[in-house]
DNA sequence: CACCAGGCAAGTA
DNA sequence: TACTTGCATGGT
């Protein structure tokens, strides 16, 4: 790994901790680029343990890929994503999704996936219900493009350990990882998938706690109380 | 009972 | 530009 400016020095020492102290996570968890941009819209502000159970609806419907979600009816599949909430707001997103996928492609789906970075995230960012995070997730995950995932867990898990301000926006957050580290897709999709992995299991009132594993990155003087700037 | 989860868009000031 | 609000289910 590139260590060779100080921020690559930081971020190569806290991807050692977590990836010591939770081993391979093996994402992103789907069986297709498609289930992985369906599960992109469906895991928005929801746990995955209740978008797992919405694909399992859409596949049983037949409805886990291109032509099998147009195919599917409204009110079907408004039904199967049920339990990943949002349910009326998320149909419309995936058929959003199927609408860009249709007519910027023809509906071919490894038209997409072949197409330029870029030019790839500028469109998934223009399709309703597709921001940022989304976009990234599917340009790593399904696309497998050195794009780094920002998410709630990135910036609250740098700002308690002093890496960035309270304030820190998307694409700042961003560059923080890609300007210090290679562009490998490979590192990109571990170090995500290790920061939501310990940032769930953060401790709200006490980052510094005995078990965290994070709790000699940086330096234990530079870790901050309270969540994202309040309470600081 | 309250709070949170792998966000986003639209409205307001 | 920077807040605020609606969207909704299921687990702790």
């Amino acid at each position: 790994m590139d260590c060779t400016t100080p921020a690559g020095e930081r971020l190569n020492r806290m991807f050692a901790c977590l990836s010591g102290h939770f081993g391979p996570q093996h994402w992103w968890p789907a069986d297709s680029p498609w289930e992985v941009m369906v599960g992109a819209i469906l895991t928005q502000n929801t746990n995955w343990q209740n978008v797992e159970k919405a694909i399992a609806n859409l596949r049983a419907a037949g409805a886990l890929s291109v032509a099998g979600l147009r195919a599917l009816g409204d009110t079907d599949l408004a039904a199967a994503i049920r339990p990943a909430g949002y349910y009326n707001l998320k149909s419309k997103r995936l058929r959003n999704l199927v609408a860009f996928v249709d007519t910027a492609y023809g509906g071919d789906l490894e038209a997409v996936l072949a197409e330029e970075t870029a030019r790839l995230r500028e469109g998934l960012l223009g399709v309703k219900g597709i921001g940022l995070e989304t976009a990234d997730s599917i340009l790593l995950y399904a696309a497998g493009r050195p794009v780094f995932v920002v998410d709630a867990y990135t910036h609250r898990i740098l700002y308690r350990h002093g890496q960035c301000d309270a304030t820190a926006g998307y694409e700042e957050l961003q560059q923080l990882f890609t300007d210090h580290l290679p562009l490998d897709p490979a590192l990109f999709n571990e170090f995500h998938a290790l920061l939501v992995q310990v940032g769930k299991q953060l401790c709200r009132r006490r980052p510094l706690c005995a078990r965290c594993p994070l709790r000699d990155w940086p330096e234990a003087g530079g870790v901050r109380q309270g969540v994202e700037g309040v309470e600081a």
